[in-house]
DNA sequence: ACCTGAACACCGTTCAAGT
DNA sequence: ACCTGAACACCGTTCAAGT
């Protein structure tokens, strides 16, 4: 049994999430978690403040794989622009492989505290993908009309609202995306067409 | 008594409006609706099918307001992009101002029914925001390089993913973006350069 | 038709008590 | 320190019964 090598503390957050993916949030029960732990309906309390800390250690860990997977994108040898969408493409996978995990993470209002340690989580994630958006603005790929931080934000939330949208439902509505992924190409169409090719010949032309 | 004249199915939708916007989704339960009203507590399962369907009735009465207001901005003499910008600040303003209402809306997975009458207000509103879009497309202001569908559907989950991270509290973690109003015009700087004066200059001049 | 009270099976959370 | 059983105040939902 090498479960019960770890500790009763991990061993709650791996049932939370198995439950998360399983039956969405409200099926995270801690009732259900101690029974899928083994130990009593109120165990959970030894170990989390109250339900909200239990879903926030979930969250914690999975932003941090989502650090470490943004770092070790940004240190492969693909080219600036392929990181940024290497990078949005195993997002994408994520949130469409999880979307109950990906709703606790990036919309859930319950477990967001601020000054906490899970804040500071989200922050390395976005710190880590704003260090992508900056490479592909630094070799005129993304453009850099504006401040790193603002350009990340704007793609961070036309993709969050794009796994969102679908996480909830709502794709249906739009009959020009069906899916997430094909957003965020479009998403690259606009902000970066041709790899900014245009607007630079553009620029190179019109110079006298 | 005015609200004595309204039937209770009304009354009901009326107070868990209230709760919503006061408390949150937690706080709209049949129970505390059916109390704000003055009914026993299972009075609301002689009007709606369960809590869900008492929800879905908030959320198409919204729609069908949304609707309304995107096709009056149609009727005005605005500019084809003004009328898309007027929308959307219109969408941003619902958005910030009824938060929990917004994300029963475009988030909460739990309303959405394939097929019902819930589902065909939805369209009507994306509908009626399209329409502006073809718009703006049809006079260059916007690019008509993708269909409309496609590019109301980006434009839209990207407000809707600033909406829904400012109304879940992430909005702190962008130091680039704090409020949602600043990242739609973010998105048009992005995608609307100077009236798309940029492109079509380019065009001209870069061609013989 | 519309409403009511009682009841059922759940919740999160607390607490005195055990080892 | 860690766990337990009982209990409290809530839920959504159902149902037999009243007018």
């Amino acid at each position: 049994m090498p479960e019960q090598t770890l500790t009763t503390g991990k061993r709650l957050v791996e049932a939370a999430t198995a439950l998360l993916d399983s039956g969405g949030e409200a099926a995270v029960t801690l009732r259900a978690v101690a029974q899928a732990v083994g130990v009593s309906h109120n165990t959970p309390y030894r170990h989390f403040a109250d339900r909200a800390a239990l879903l926030a250690a979930v969250a914690e860990r999975d932003f941090t794989m989502l650090t470490d997977a943004f770092t070790a994108t940004e240190g492969t040898r693909l080219q600036p622009l392929a990181k940024v969408k290497d990078a949005l493409d195993a997002f994408v996978v994520y949130g469409e492989t999880y979307p109950a995990r990906y709703r606790l993470l990036f919309s859930d209002p319950g477990i967001a505290s601020p000054g906490g340690e899970l804040e500071a989580a989200a922050m390395r994630s976005f710190a880590a993908f704003a260090k992508l958006i900056e490479g592909a603005q630094a070799s005129g790929d993304l453009p850099a009309t504006m401040p790193t931080a603002t350009l990340t934000g704007v793609v961070f939330a036309t993709v969050h609202g794009l796994l969102d949208l679908q996480a909830g439902g709502r794709m249906r509505e739009e009959k020009g995306l069906s899916r997430a992924a094909a957003g965020v190409a479009v998403l690259f169409e606009l902000i970066a067409p041709r790899g900014d090719a245009a607007a630079q010949s553009c620029a190179t032309v019109s110079s006298p």
